[in-house]
RNA sequence: GCAUUUAUAGUGUAAUGGAUAGCACAUAAGAUUCCGGUUCUUAAGAUGAGGGUUCGAUUCCCUCUAAAUGCACCA
């Protein structure tokens, strides 16, 4: 619904066409208290031209300006504000969404073109932490969002599974380990054995010749090695795959830096028929102090590939596959300096997608305002988070909803809603103090505070006995001023699915989602909805738009809106 | 040392360059407790410091301060 358009069209003809009614459109805006109006025109902007105070405009112009269609139009200091005729204005946004139905908000920029979007992309024979947690649930998020704005996403999880750890590895399997405990619980007993290698490498540092010695068969293509190194993918893989699944992530593939491997030389040799690479202290590298950056380090002093190397070949191979109008790394902060390195290597060697190329950093999760890291020991385990969560929210059901059916579910879709939720509504470069109880709470700005108002809601038509059709063709005034912040809420979807699309933000839905709800809740503590009156059906038609509405914004986020809970 | 990012009430956070800086949690007082675990009212409380651009700056630019991160053979 473009008023706006209508407003500066208004204003451009009562000015005679003086000023471009795109520059009127521009500077239209919402005033920060709904009480002042529904939209705003600022004079400043016309002071200038026409040698007036910003006050005797607005008083002159409400005089000329058609209010047709506007319940009033008033001059207040230097504003023109505008109050929407809010039966009609109900009617146009209520009867769009439920047309629409999830589709709403949907637009067609993306014209269908493919985004690849690195994310994920844990090591094997680790655990996930919560340090994966931000770049796999922000991922998904984005991928979900620019689908809405027509995109085509590529989800990629570029798996850690390649390196001289993996020399480690079977090194200290083939010493230590034994199929039946792997088997039984892969991760952990993987990372045992190349905690162990550590311990004792250091008192008998032949350990790490004896490593580099397979690492070197697993690269040359040794039978043995690779049977060992599949197998511990395989496992790995597995593993991971469980706590996917328990988020509800899914990936598109699962080309990680092993898959990269054979694709690193061509890399090289284009950089030497380009002439990029330069001999410095020993190593190749690629200057870039055109780009104001420290040089690129492509080959270590020993001949030997460096990650930069790999992801040069993953960029030239999406680039290649996939066309991509974007090319998307959802990585730490931390990382910030070495994407510019990479996307100014790409540049110099003329690869088309260079320009596309955007890191989406994110900032850290923290423990009692501390890093997390592996070495530390301060550690926090994705999974366990995860079903710590669940058992939560299952006792909160236990206690408040007890003849809730199908209860494990439910928990399920709360518990993991909560993290996520928890996680998203932060803006991307913000650092998080993670606490699980207050990610948990149904009150103050949680995921289970979201997914509340909408069971609420849902609770809400079903008693109605009212069908779906009836509310769809049904009258759809509301005319109660209590309803008005969540229709013009309503009304603004769209234009936050475009916002959040071209910043790369979800926490633009998740924090959406919350002032949806908020409203909601103000709603129907005011307003019986239940009442049978003219506008029974109109209230009706108001509430499930809602339910509509918050059930899309938590699906963007990856997050489950349960119909009771 | 250089670079990047961040800085808003006790805490967590919001505000396309515009009106009285919004919200949540916590605190204090009161009302309501009727569709499911409510909501409302009131009180108190914030833009790190200093400049600049602008009719107007939380927002843009510069300096300073503080924190986090990164800066060549790790990924």
């Amino acid at each position: 619904m473009d008023y706006k358009q209508t407003i500066a069209d208004n204003i451009s003809s009562a000015l005679d066409h003086k000023i471009n009614r795109k520059d009127i459109e521009a500077k239209i805006e919402v005033p920060k208290n709904s009480k002042m109006g529904d939209l705003a025109f600022p004079t400043f902007i016309l002071a200038k031209e026409l040698h007036q105070a910003p006050q005797i405009i607005a008083q002159n112009l409400v005089k000329q300006i058609n209010t047709e269609g506007f319940d009033k139009v008033v001059a207040t200091g230097p504003y023109i504000n505008f109050f929407l005729n809010k039966s009609k204005f109900s009617n146009d946004v209520l009867d769009l969404i439920l047309k629409q139905q999830q589709n709403y908000g949907n637009n067609q920029r993306g014209n269908q073109r493919n985004v690849t979007i690195d994310m994920s992309s844990p090591n094997i024979a680790k655990p996930i932490s919560m340090g994966h947690l931000r770049s796999t649930v922000i991922g998904n998020s984005i991928a979900n969002i620019l689908s809405k704005n027509g995109y085509h996403p590529i989800k990629d999880n570029h798996l850690g599974d390649w390196g001289t750890q993996f020399g480690k590895l079977i090194t200290a399997y083939l010493k230590w380990g034994n199929e039946k405990d792997v088997e039984a619980d892969p991760i952990n007993k993987l990372v045992e054995y190349y905690v162990h290698f550590h311990k004792v490498d250091k008192e008998h540092p032949e350990l790490d010749d004896e490593a580099r010695e397979w690492f070197k068969k697993l690269e040359n293509g040794n039978q043995e090695a690779i049977n060992l190194w599949k197998w511990f993918r395989d496992v790995s893989l597995k593993s991971f795959n469980k706590t996917y699944d328990k988020l509800g992530v899914k990936f598109d593939t699962y080309n990680g830096e092993s898959f990269y491997n054979d694709k690193m030389d061509e890399v090289i040799q284009m950089l030497k028929d380009k002439h990029l690479l330069k001999k410095s202290r020993g190593a190749e590298i690629v200057d870039l102090q055109k780009y104001n950056l420290n040089p690129a380090l492509i080959l270590k002093s020993d001949g030997a590939s460096l990650y930069i190397t790999r992801d040069l070949a993953t960029a030239i191979y999406r680039d290649r596959t996939y066309h991509p109008a974007m090319n998307l790394y959802v990585v730490g902060s931390e990382q910030i300096l070495y994407f510019k390195q990479l996307k100014a290597v790409l540049k110099e060697m003329g690869i088309p997608s260079a320009d596309n190329l955007h890191h989406v950093p994110f900032g850290l999760i923290l423990s009692n305002g501390q890093k997390l890291s592996t070495r530390s020991g301060r550690i926090i385990l994705l999974n366990k988070v995860l079903d710590d969560s669940v058992k939560l929210a299952k006792e909160q059901i236990q206690e408040k909803n007890p003849d809730l059916p199908n209860k494990d579910n439910v928990a399920n879709e709360v518990g993991v809603g909560a993290i996520i939720f928890g996680d998203l509504k932060n803006n991307r470069m913000d650092s998080i103090n993670f606490v699980l109880k207050d990610q948990l709470r149904f009150e103050g700005e949680t995921g289970p505070y979201v997914q509340y108002a909408h069971a609420r809601a849902e609770s809400i038509l079903r008693k109605a006995h009212v069908s779906s059709q009836s509310i769809v063709s049904g009258s759809k005034s509301v005319s109660d001023p209590a309803a008005w912040d969540v229709l013009k809420l309503l009304n603004d979807f769209p234009r936050i699915v475009k916002m959040a699309c071209d910043e790369f933000e979800p926490s633009d839905i998740a924090k959406y989602s919350l002032k949806l709800s908020k409203a909601f809740n103000k709603y129907y503590a005011h307003t019986k909805v239940l009442v049978k009156d003219d506008e029974l059906v109109a209230r009706l038609s108001l509430v499930k738009s809602i339910s509509i509405v918050l059930k899309e914004a938590l699906r963007l986020l990856g997050v489950k809106a349960p119909d009771q809970m």
